[in-house]
RNA sequence: GCGCAGGUGGCAGAGCGGUCAAUUGCACGAGACUGUAAAUCUCGCGCCUUCGGGCUACGGGGGUUCGAAUCCCUCCCUGCGCACCA
């Protein structure tokens, strides 16, 4: 007997608020359903801060339910109401194709997106660009309460803090509620899940299925995931965490989970792989350094989930190479440049080099790094701002390890072209 | 539209004619201690630099002054109040 996927989650830590959880359980255990969750199509990409949702829609899916992933394409064009110029809305309606079609990809890494019965993936702009404004006041608008809206959390703050609401932001609400009401028509959809941030626009949602067509759908939401401290999940100095070879390269996808903070492995394991929950007490039971295995392991699955398994490995071979001590490991997942045999031969000053291989962002910062003691070639730790790396520094003839700070490594490839970067 | 209060570094928030690249807190970075963790302590935190200094910055533009983040004008933006909506 499988356990009820409801009772999954929220063991695994992924519920927060719920309309009604023994309803939600009920609903869960019978037939399948079909539920669905919003995406904004803002960025190119999802970051670590969208996949607590995914695997959520995921456990739900691999439990015989309907997943739609639906991208706020309609209400992304609305978009910020502070940024304005005339061309904007033009650019932004191909970028937000541009993205969706992006996000779909990685989406299909997670969900079954077959369009049919298993899972699909919508755009709300299909019902919003079309939606004419009378039309939908009427028969969405009539449906709520201004004087109710006003009372919710996240208008209340808005206006006491004195901050103020424009009359676009107050229709968020609306329009993400009759995206509920359009799958619940055309796909019968009966379960909303999302962000706890989305409770207020979710239950709207709700509502509104319920005075227009007087049915009981559901909604829960998931904690938005935050690092110790409060931090939100996925920011690092370098920015977010992205899921995006491109964006976030899987050995530093994989460094971000190997630093995680003590606390929150067992936690990250519950929400961020599929791993039995017995096996997970055990590994996060681990006291001291010995959590370190944990935390491998956290940062080896969800790589594998996200970049795949033999990338996977490959952040780990680069992870032994860096921080090994050794000279085991293959380096090769670093992050890497390369420079010419040439350039290297008139020597490059290693401020330069930090600036290009990013661990600097400036060539002051650089000298500061420097003059602080963060910075080492091969374990030697460079002691002016001024060096040189010359060509008869090189240890193996062809690369090097550059180091920046505890944990930051980039690799410098020499290469015999007349080529540099 | 009128009146009032504001717009300062990633954020919060000082400064209100020179000593301001700008107090302080948070965030961030480095070092020490460690376990690629946390906490703690110390230092750093606009850009460039031949390390003398140079350059760009306090919503935009213009002005006053030897000198402006600080004073004046104007424009834009935000909040509050009033008015308009005949």
């Amino acid at each position: 007997m499988q356990q009820n996927v409801f009772t999954l989650l929220k063991e695994r830590g992924f519920v927060k608020q719920s309309t009604d959880e023994e309803g939600i359980r009920e609903l869960l255990s019978g037939s399948p359903i079909t539920f669905y969750a919003g995406f904004d199509p803002t960025a190119d990409s999802f970051h670590v801060g969208n996949l607590a949702l995914i695997m959520a829609m995921s456990h739900l899916q691999r439990a015989g339910h309907r997943a739609i992933a639906l991208l706020g394409g309609g209400t992304a064009l609305i978009g910020d109401p502070s940024g304005r110029t005339e061309a904007r809305p033009m650019m932004a309606q191909e970028t937000i194709d541009a993205n969706s079609a992006r996000l779909r990809l990685q989406l299909a890494q997670f969900l079954t997106l077959d369009e049919e019965e298993r899972g699909m993936l919508l755009d709300n702009a299909l019902w919003l660009c079309e939606a004419r404004y009378i039309d939908f006041l009427r028969e969405v608008g009539a449906h709520f309460r201004v004087n109710e809206m006003v009372k919710t959390e996240t208008y209340r703050e808005r206006m006491e803090r004195g901050e103020g609401l424009s009359f676009l932001e107050f229709n968020y609400q609306l329009l993400q509620a009759y995206d509920y009401l359009q799958l619940f028509h055309k796909y019968r959809c009966v379960l909303q899940i999302g962000g706890s941030d989305q409770w207020g626009n979710m239950i709207a949602g709700v509502d509104l299925v319920r005075r227009k067509e007087r049915k009981l759908v559901y909604v829960f939401t998931i904690p938005l995931v935050t690092a110790a401290g409060g931090k939100k999940m996925g920011k690092t100095a370098a920015g977010a965490v992205w899921l995006d070879a491109e964006k976030t390269s899987p050995y530093e996808f994989y460094q971000y989970w190997i630093n995680v903070d003590d606390g929150d492995v067992e936690r990250f394991l519950l929400l961020f792989t599929f791993l039995p929950a017995e096996e997970i007490r055990k590994l996060a039971s681990a006291q001291g350094a010995a959590l370190r295995d944990a935390k491998a392991r956290l940062a080896f699955e969800v790589t594998t989930l996200v970049h795949g398994e033999a990338e996977a490995k490959r952040a780990r071979e680069g992870a032994h190479a860096a921080f090994g001590g050794g000279e085991d490991g293959d380096a090769s997942a670093v992050p890497t440049i390369t420079i010419s045999r040439t350039r290297l031969a008139q020597g490059i000053p290693i401020v330069d080099l930090l600036v290009e291989t990013g661990l600097s962002a400036s060539k002051g910062a650089a000298r500061r790094l420097i003059a602080q003691g963060g910075v080492s070639i091969g374990g030697a730790t460079i002691s002016s701002p001024d060096a040189i790396m010359r060509e008869k520094q090189l240890l193996d003839n062809n690369a090097f390890l550059l180091r920046a700070g505890k944990r930051r490594y980039h690799r410098v490839v020499v290469e015999n072209g007349a080529h540099s970067r």
